[in-house]
DNA sequence: ATGAAAGCGCTAACAG
DNA sequence: CTGTTAGCGCTTTCAT
């Protein structure tokens, strides 16, 4: 079951190789080769069960037809939609993706960034970790195109696909507000990048044009001990010499963490507190809880990541900056 | 910023580039390059910012550290983590992961195998796809190591990862009839392979022990509909002459729409209904209701499927199935 | 219309 | 100890 090469098929049928070549990769329909001697090469090569060796026609080409995305964890609903969506969407240009985790690790977004680099991938979509500009840098250094998702850094002159979280949280906090919210705590991770940021200043400057910002009533929890400052935060805000009326969770892996530890804590949602999470969690649906959310569009999110990366990688120089808005829903309990 | 080769360096020394190579690739280490040259060759090659060209590499070497995972739908929480656990796993290997979906689709399945052969990935870890065995021939007919996840093509010579369904499903069963059960419903996906078959089948013949089977109540769905088609089944089974006491949820996917139209519908589970669901779903942990769950060592499963390619892609000849148990647990309301 | 040959960047014999 | 050389399988230019 030796694999079977161009070489092989030129050899059987008596002709170079280089025809065989240019008939197989469809470039004969210049009439440069004779119509029947296509169809015999055709005909040889199935019969033959030829594979064409992607990775000899990368060396050569100097293209793989795949592109990397690193995102922060696969597992997680969002980035695992988003995964997807960019994976289905290379598919039709004919790019496959090779999927990394940084876990919001910054040696580990070094390393993987070189690997891919190594691999010599076509084009990068990457979720930034906090700190991480010098890495990033090393893509654009090797000139190989790239698209920033869900957060950007700063001044780098670059693609960037998100949403307006600022707007969202704003919005979405003005909502609870008139729904006669008083005192209204954020939980946020503690990383310094705009998707964070925005959203808790989003909802930081709803309070504070309401007059009711309390600095006392914003956490930010580190990413590798989210689980217990979470639970923390929660024993924390019950105890409040004051009724807290809600809290604005700004991820859903915070939101999933928080609303355990609000049941084991007995406090009743929402006739106790009301929660606002920032994004959609597909088993909602299963939650006899009404919940507040912000929804990003995933799939027009990854699409378009892949739509404006092969446009680059196909020779477009302009960098672009896309911004969605993101939508502010409720799922309502089964008592509504 | 042209990128630098193996040979340049050689260039900039007055040295051959297979002194080179010998040195960055590390196998100057029989002390068969002078101490003072492999230093003068590691420090230009940093000064140079060279980074090796691992296409080339592959071509040479016929490995190309990657390999291929083919799952159903990356964005399903069960396969996500499965992913991500193997990506994490084949992170240690020093491999590098190619994730795809075939949606449960026997052509995308043929032609993200086809691609995968062609990239010359080093081994392929797939969730087979019904009627899919013939595809997966091709992977053997390649000699490239392969193991199945998830499920197997009965009969077919190679590795398997799973998990015990039918025994779980069948004492999952036992502790519902235990739980009062009489009339138990089973809603499952309309394929013919043994991870739903054991499943469907743990829990008929846990039914048929206790003289508790009715064919009527055992409903099968199709992917591709299952939205309509569980939402017609949910309606069906609230509509029988006597009082449906439990439904077995096959999967998480199924489970999640089946447990949104009890609600539309007015179902109060656990009072009219019980619900079972193979599958942990990480929001059960703010459902605020009673869901028994089965749940699958889905790291260990993950983990062990790298170990045993990575085995396979270092010669080891043997075909192995390993079978993990899964675990029974209940996800209690806050009023309990 | 087809063949010959160079070369992508690397590794691995084999020389010296 | 280090250099030379021959490919890996493919594309592509240049001859013929």
């Amino acid at each position: 079951m030796a694999t079977v090469s161009m070489q092989d098929i030129a050899d059987r049928l008596g002709v170079s190789k280089g025809t065989v070549s240019l008939v197989l990769s469809g470039k004969a329909k210049n009439k440069r080769v004779s119509r029947e001697l296509c169809e015999k090469i055709v005909r040889t090569a199935k019969d033959m069960d030829y594979q064409p060796n992607e990775i000899a026609r990368s060396l050569r080409t100097g293209f793989t037809k795949t592109i990397g995305v690193v995102v922060t964890d696969i597992s997680n609903e969002f980035f695992g939609r988003l995964a997807f969506h960019i994976q289905e969407q290379a598919k039709k240009y004919g790019y496959i993706v090779i999927t990394t985790n940084t876990n919001e690790n910054l040696n580990e977004f070094d390393d993987l960034i070189t690997i891919l680099l190594n691999k010599r991938v076509d084009g990068i979509i990457f979720v930034p970790v906090d700190n991480g500009q010098d890495i990033a840098l090393k893509i654009f250094n090797n000139n190989i195109p790239m698209v920033q998702i869900d957060r950007y850094y700063p001044g780098f002159e670059a693609n960037y696909i998100g949403v307006n979280n600022y707007k969202a949280s704003a919005e979405a906090t003005e909502a609870l507000i008139n729904m006669k919210c008083r005192h209204i705590a954020v939980i946020c991770y503690d990383i310094h990048l705009n998707a964070l940021t925005e959203r808790r200043n989003g909802c930081i400057d709803a309070l504070k044009r309401n007059g009711l910002y309390e600095p006392g009533l914003i956490i930010n929890v580190d990413y590798e001990k989210q689980e217990e400052e979470i639970e923390q935060a929660i024993v924390d805000l019950k105890n409040k010499p004051f009724k807290v009326d809600a809290i604005f969770f700004c991820s859903r892996r915070i939101c999933i963490t928080g609303i355990k530890y609000m049941h084991r804590t007995g406090i009743k949602i929402p006739d106790d507190m009301q929660v606002l999470c920032f994004d959609k969690i597909e088993s909602f649906q299963i939650a006899n809880i009404p919940i507040h959310y912000i929804e990003q569009p995933i799939r027009n999110m990854g699409e378009k990541a892949v739509d404006m990366l092969i446009e680059q990688i196909n020779g477009s120089e302009e960098v672009c900056q896309y911004v969605f808005d993101a939508a502010i829903n409720t799922v309502k309990s089964v008592r509504d």
